[in-house]
DNA sequence: TATGAATGAGGATTCATTCAT
DNA sequence: TATGAATGAATCCTCATTCAT
């Protein structure tokens, strides 16, 4: 998988003879074994995944598993620390490039989170993450800061933009945050569990649209009516 | 252990039920194992629970275990099938049973749910199945079929009414239905995987409180403004 | 083995019934498998040996091995430390017991050291702890102190009897109890590793006469010439 | 390490024998790796010492490893066989060219093993030797003629000498051997097991010249008061 | 019904050995 | 000649399951 892809860019593939095959290889491995890690990690959980079962994913022995990894549980901390984090530095720069109205910047945020994250297997992270949490403190610990409190910053920044702007209506920044992400950080879940039993599956675009509608339209300030 | 002092307590019983002295134990033994095996698999997952452990929390050897479950799948499907089906038959009575607005039957199922789940370790139920989704898709199918499903008919039956009331626009129900399950059941699964991270912890009233009343804003038919 | 002597014992068979199998057998175990870790270690060292050799050597699976001992060096740690300890103690008793000629004590020193441990099996633990000495340092210390401070202590105080009474010149204690020692441990450590190549063998009554009668007569006051 | 020091050493030999400049290349390697590997086996046993750790203390990858000695086995069995021999050679030579007393004789054998061996690091050949003497039969074999054999014969002529010239006693030669032997060797193997514990340590010099100092007058003839 | 000693299959980990470069 | 990435057999250890009591 990641082999195919990644010789694609001929740019790199000019320097072949001097780098060698090896090389190649080499630097390519970490990333084809965090991909085959995750994926088998999201669907049987941390116990349940057998490094045998790794390894041959990646197409590699299971010795050779361990000349980047020191251990099944430094793996798994790799496949959380690689996956989320550069996808949220992503989005940090998103926001503070952002000029407009901020119902336009929790559309876009939220749909980046799905773009990037809840549709791709890098979804399947907060599955994981929930699933062993328990099993991994500090871990999750790692996980919450670096992921779950920037995530929450970032929303938090937009929906103090609104209410500052008049936009929305002055309620609990902390709380409507989690309102924001819950759906969507759900429906990601989802797809990693229930999904496959769920006979009326979602179009995440038409439920992701809804969602945001009714939140903004249930915190939108013009609303003497209402109150 | 408990063991001792629950036998006090069935003094009455037997004598009510006219049976054999070990009748009422036999009862209880159940009982104390699935509560036993229920915190425990979802503090540690299903792989990370020895059943030396489940035992001994429930105050009884390994072996007797053996006597109530055949094996390790069937006491996790038993953790399952007994947790919050009960529930569900009562949440479904009560709809039944409701007259009035939908919103307050709304206010009122979402109360429930917290209360009798997952305010209580029920709660963590979800996010075991969650978790354990990928290795038994059977019980994960019966869980789905027997709490998931119900809840979502119980819930769009709310919604429903609400939408041919005129109370609510008109929607599709099945995304409403999940927006609205959506903040409650995650709040559930965080109480037992990032909680313990969280300096900035939830008052589950207040949050309660405040999703429903900005999504049942969101959903208010009277919104000439935003058609 | 074991177990046939120890239920020759009539003493303790009458009480069987009462005690069940199980209970001689568990009783029993501990000594049953450090004998059979003892056997191997000695043989083949602590890597060379596998505990499933161990288990099957006494009679049991390898699990239960864990059930006795938590890891493989704890096995380790045990034989060595149930090891000699008991015997040197027993030989502290016989010097506080002595009267007589400081010539007899060393000599009963001396065979009683080969009778209970040279010519038995424990004789292999000496070669057991410096083949392993530099993989257990604790536990070599441990040896050290309890075993080998032990035994020149005791060695010790016998020599400095014959000095004082004037039967020996006055000489350095430490280095005299070295010189006594060495052959007679250096004979049990041969047994366990050269002597199946040696055509010649000693016979350890002799060589252990001819050394105390040589030692002796070396150490003696009444050698005008040597002064 | 050493090996640009040696190397520098080599420009002679380079001429001398005429051979291509790698030459003395080649034959300092497996000098440098024989001593990583004795230093290491000697700490740690034959399977306790990783060829990883051999090869980086000498300097070179692994694999180089494997272009001298086609197996750890086989890097073991060298690291016994170029040990000792050359210097019991040089022994032979010794009492071959020895004129004078067999109480000097000794004296110099003894005190030659100490300086050549006992004090140096192949003195932790005989415990390399003890240790792992049942997993390498063959190679204790080897050893045992080589070097136990030779050095009892060299030892041995010495005291008939001394038993012909009327100097000591006739005494079973084969164990006064021994007896001469033992505590020097003991030493040795001392140095590489319990030393690190020993807070009281030896004096190698003034314990090996006590040594011969008692051993030789027990032996002495002249000792009619004591028969 | 209750116990807990015993079992052994399963999986993480190590390390000697190979081989393409 | 020298390297070091890759391999996989070997072994420790865990834990669900059995069964004699």
């Amino acid at each position: 998988m990641g082999t195919g892809t990644t010789r694609k860019g001929g740019a790199s593939a000019r320097t072949v003879r001097a780098e060698g095959r090896w090389t190649r290889r080499k630097d390519a491995r970490p990333a084809e074994l965090l991909a085959a890690a995750l994926d088998l990690f999201v669907e049987r959980g941390y116990a349940g995944t057998r490094l045998d079962d790794v390894a041959s994913r990646a197409g590699v022995s299971k010795g050779t598993l361990y000349l980047y990894y020191s251990s099944k549980e430094e793996l798994f901390k790799a496949v959380i620390r690689e996956g989320l984090v550069p996808v949220y530095e992503h989005g940090e720069r998103m926001v503070d490039a952002h000029s407009g109205s901020a119902e336009d910047l929790i559309r876009n945020l939220l749909r980046a989170w799905w773009e990037m994250i809840g549709a791709t297997n890098l979804g399947g992270i907060p599955k994981l993450m929930i699933a062993e949490s328990g099993n991994f403190p500090e871990v999750t610990r790692f996980y919450f800061d670096e992921v779950v409190s920037r995530g929450r910053k970032l929303v938090a920044r937009a929906v103090r933009l609104g209410i500052e702007s008049g936009e929305f209506r002055d309620l609990p920044v902390d709380q409507i945050v989690r309102l924001m992400l819950a759906p969507v950080m759900l429906m990601a879940v989802w797809r990693y569990s229930f999904a496959f039993c769920d006979t009326t599956p979602l179009d995440p675009d038409s439920y992701l649209k809804l969602h945001v509608d009714v939140l903004l339209n249930g915190l939108r300030a013009t609303e003497p009516a209402l109150a």
